[in-house]
DNA sequence: ATAGAGATGATAATGATTATCAGTGATATA
DNA sequence: TATATCACTGATAATCATTATCATCTCTAT
């Protein structure tokens, strides 16, 4: 129903899909490559669940973070934010937001594994990193030097 | 009295040092190194100003980052904490947090140039950039694999 | 069927941050 | 020096995202 990758997520997790459930994992399908606030993925969810309540976005939103099926960052307006998660790019999945149109980029290049490898040396044991860089996207960039 | 870097700082952008903010930047720079939150912040600025207010600590803690005295970042209990800034590590400074005993270490190191190179070739405007590793630190690591 | 576990929605509670506002203090000027 | 202006402050109310609570509903397994 979602692809082999989520559906394992879920077995392995012993997370049933419910109605609710289903609709908020096809919102978020549909906004692949969006960053959506829990209140933008309940207005999503209602259209196909008419009665779902914003306590079930935030707890299914938050499960499905923790079992791996979302992304979950926050960018410069204090609210977190989900994303579905593309199978192939593991935990190399940064951000590249415009200072000016809040615009967010992708960024699935990875130089950091290098880096990864130092801190092991160290060590540490690292199990994820989260990189974001602050920039002015070319429009916009055009825009503030005229 | 706080370092040539800090007063210039202030100095360009119309900064009074009033009792306050003298209190709110002694107590940053008590604690080089350190993250701490406003709660943290007015608990010991009240030690030198007694009648200091919370209000007045957000509204110092977020102009002193503004204008790039401090550092503002978030871990992970959805509060932003503050840092004072070395003069030199200019900004390439970034996090190293265990996910066990919640410690943060700082890491200067930068292999991010030639990435934020890459976006400059792409039409970006690199301004910042944040980093963040989730890592289990040696000593939590030990007592994770007992 | 029936008991127990899990899931849901409404709503209250929480907690960090921000806005408001009246009072205070510094500064500049006449 | 008196006074007008403006920035600064502390108390407190308001905001807003998120979490907790709880009664109800819905599965699932016996
Ligand atoms: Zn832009
Ligand atoms: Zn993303
Ligand atoms: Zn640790
Ligand atoms: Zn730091």
């Amino acid at each position: 129903m979602f692809g082999k990758s989520i559906n394992n997520k879920l077995k392995d997790n012993d997370y049933r899909l419910t109605g609710q459930r289903t609709a908020i994992l096809e919102v978020m399908m549909d906004n692949q490559g969006r960053h959506l606030s829990a209140e933008e993925v309940l207005v999503q969810a209602r259209e196909k669940q008419p009665n779902i309540g914003i306590a079930t976005v935030y707890r299914t939103l938050e499960k499905l973070a923790a079992i791996d099926i979302l992304y979950k960052s926050m960018f410069n307006d204090d609210k977190y934010r989900y994303e579905i998660k593309d199978d192939h790019s593991e935990h190399h999945h940064h951000h590249i937001v415009c200072l000016a149109c809040g615009k967010i980029a992708e960024l699935e290049d990875d130089l950091l594994c290098s880096l990864e490898g130092q801190l092991e040396t160290q060590g540490f044991e690292v199990v994820d990193h989260e990189l974001k860089f602050f920039v002015y996207c070319p429009v916009c960039r055009e825009k503030k030097n005229k």
